[in-house]
DNA sequence: CCTTTCGGTGTACGACTGTGCACTGATATC
DNA sequence: GATATCAGTGCACAGTCGTACACCGAAAGG
């Protein structure tokens, strides 16, 4: 049985002990993974022998996990992203009902959050413009999926209320760009740089201000965008 | 025997025709390596001999003009954005004087650019995040002083005149950080998707105009950030 | 002219790669 | 308890890799 999926939960029969010990190794081999991609660079340049090393397992036995390293690259994005998703999904419970956006401090916990979830931080922004097609486009839909997010989020904002979807998905698209950037530079800090961090933060927050100024003063009628000449 | 070639800009000594092979060659790697690295992903992918093959030549007179692919990378960087430094300046030159800021035609030229020279945009986006910090940083320098050049431009627009450089900055990186994205999204493009380009193109002239609406409303004494809390 | 310079060639090496195959032995199933 | 499953092993192979070395021949320079 080659597992495109992680071992599926109750495949109709009790956690077997066989199962587990493949969930095991298969995280073992998603670890080795996301460490080697950091000290590395990046996917692209990672050898599946270097994994399974890593993992402490034969490469062969690679392949009871994954075809190749695009498989495991999908799978890294997916099993990275299921706690980011998580995380979000918690700040936005306690942000609910809020009837502004605290700008500022949701900045710093981001930037906490970033710099305490480096390993995988680095890997996204890595993977989102890497050499692995499917990786980056599995990526750009989990970026996209926070846009979303992130836009429906908005609309619960008094001032957004009535914006139209497009405009709103905009304006979500600029913020969510705009932390990414932050995160990034944030990423390329050699270890322990907190001055320079808080000067990125500061930028950062800054430049939300003045996204959100903009937004409100934003007149949906009045940006529409001409069709290009020819 | 073509001796009465048109003079060279004579780096050192006379136009020499060795010297002159010499660096068709060079240019034959740094060809290579681009066109190898859009369709293999990324440099960091690329082999030495990958390089040399495809420049039509034997792998070790690589040596003779880099000492390893890193070397090839920070000149590929030079390479690339010597030229867009050369079309950004004729596009500085020609808007010099203009009152006000044409976002739209703007925005409409550098989509065309980025289009035309895909392979150079590529080669830049994918690098910027790449698995070679001497080449990551060396993007990282380049899109630096486009930030400098575009704040130093935005100074003679009427509204920034007396704004504090620090918040000129802070702008100037936003516009460039959400003209990258939008290069970054178009190239992301499979071939000949007009329409999605279209799409693209108008969502990043809204963003644009939003954050000049907002940088109009921008008042630095209120924009101070204050020091993180500890 | 003869000598030097040097970009490019050809061969060779050891290290590392992805993957096929036969295997082992603990675990699950009957 | 006998049997089947299958995650992990060990070995083998053909390729590619970076790079060291000796070499060639055309251009440069006296």
């Amino acid at each position: 049985m080659n597992s495109r999926n992680p071992p599926e939960r109750t495949p109709g029969r009790s956690p077997n002990l066989r199962d587990e010990r493949k969930l095991q190794t298969r995280q073992a081999l998603l670890d080795a993974a996301l460490v080697l991609a950091r000290q590395g660079g990046s996917l692209a340049s990672l050898s599946l022998r270097e994994v399974a090393r890593e993992a402490g397992v034969v490469p062969t036995a690679f392949y009871r996990h994954f075809r190749d390293m695009d498989e495991l690259g999908l799978a890294l994005v997916d099993d990275v992203c299921l706690r980011l998703r998580q995380i979000i999904r918690e700040a936005r419970m306690s942000a609910r009902g809020a009837r502004d956006i605290a700008i500022q401090s949701s900045v710093r916990g981001f930037v906490q959050y970033v710099l305490v979830n480096d390993r995988a931080f680095e890997f996204l922004t890595r993977e989102r413009f890497g050499a692995r097609p499917v990786v980056r486009q599995a990526v750009a839909r989990e970026i996209q999926y926070f846009v979303g997010e992130l836009a429906s989020d908005l609309r619960a904002v008094a001032p957004f209320a009535a914006m139209p979807s497009d405009d709103l998905e905009m304006i979500a698209h600029l913020v969510v760009h705009t932390v990414l950037s932050l995160s990034a530079d944030l990423l390329e800090l050699p270890e322990g740089q907190r001055v320079r961090e808080h000067e990125l933060t500061a930028r950062a927050i800054k430049q939300l201000r003045l996204i959100f100024l903009g937004a409100l003063q934003w007149r949906p009628e009045r940006g529409a965008v001409a069709p290009p000449p020819g």
